[in-house]
DNA sequence: ATGAACCCTGTAGTGGCTTCAGAGTCAAGA
DNA sequence: TCTTGACTCTGAAGCCACTACAGGGTTCAT
């Protein structure tokens, strides 16, 4: 029932690295030591490592996970917060795939007019790039 | 002729720090220095901050600038890489597009498990993300 | 002469890890 | 029994592209 943190690591998917520095910062908390000083984890380990990586998987920072484990750990606490910072969330990354299809657009505009194997005082990107008329 | 750094600052947008930054990394040359030892720029400085600040609002890295700066210090070479380096960055902004996409789709879905003002313990959201079948 | 606005250098901090150095632990094989 | 190799430990440094700060110097107007 009590697993090594290389074992931990690959059933989760984490690195052993990642896991100490979870750790370190107190999102996950210091297991118990082997006799010989091996950290040791149980299910509770495993659960808890899962929703974090779950939570960074979807872009979290590590802040906005310590705010869900907060109640992860206090599960009578009412649960508004949650919506909210989840919200708040999925606005952030609406904004930033806007701004990368934008900068997309601005790349493309800027790869056509380019003319391979030209020598690089006439290359259009460059040109584009050094021209500050250029601004978005 | 002569500009102090806070102007460069000023007309260029980028900070004060910024331009440090860059010329610590030798993307700027290093400008000639006033009696008081104060940073003096000129125009081709100007320019070259303009095209490294486009390239940047283009989500470039600074090892991406330096391949085209090199370009831009030698005009006669063939210009094939500034294709390359600009194909690839797109794909990489493509590819950075489609997971935010899908993981917009993520937040939406569990963004609708939860009912407000619940306790934490029957919260959707929390349940959802602590639940290890529920991998992308 | 004084004050405000600018400039200088060098160092440390940010986030979320990753990499490294140098050492200890443990099980299997010769 | 000894050794090899895979694993683990700690602590510090490195990554990127800045940003912030400490502690000083310069310049110019009042």
């Amino acid at each position: 029932m009590l697993i090594k943190i290389g074992e931990l690591a690959k059933c989760t998917g984490a690195t052993v690295e990642t896991i100490r520095y979870y750790e370190k910062e107190k999102l996950l908390p210091e297991p118990s030591r082997s006799a010989g000083n091996y950290r040791l984890y149980r299910e509770a380990h495993i659960e808890r490592l899962q929703f974090i990586l779950h939570c960074r998987t979807l872009d979290m920072t590590l802040d906005e996970v310590r705010v869900l484990l907060q109640y992860w750990d206090e599960p009578d606490k009412n649960c508004g917060d949650v919506d909210n910072l989840l919200d708040e969330h999925i606005d952030a990354v609406e904004d930033r795939i806007k701004g990368l299809i934008q900068l997309k657009q601005h790349l493309t505009v800027l790869r056509q007019k380019c003319l391979s194997s030209a020598p690089a005082v006439s290359c259009g990107i460059l040109n584009a790039l050094a021209d500050n008329s250029c601004h978005k």
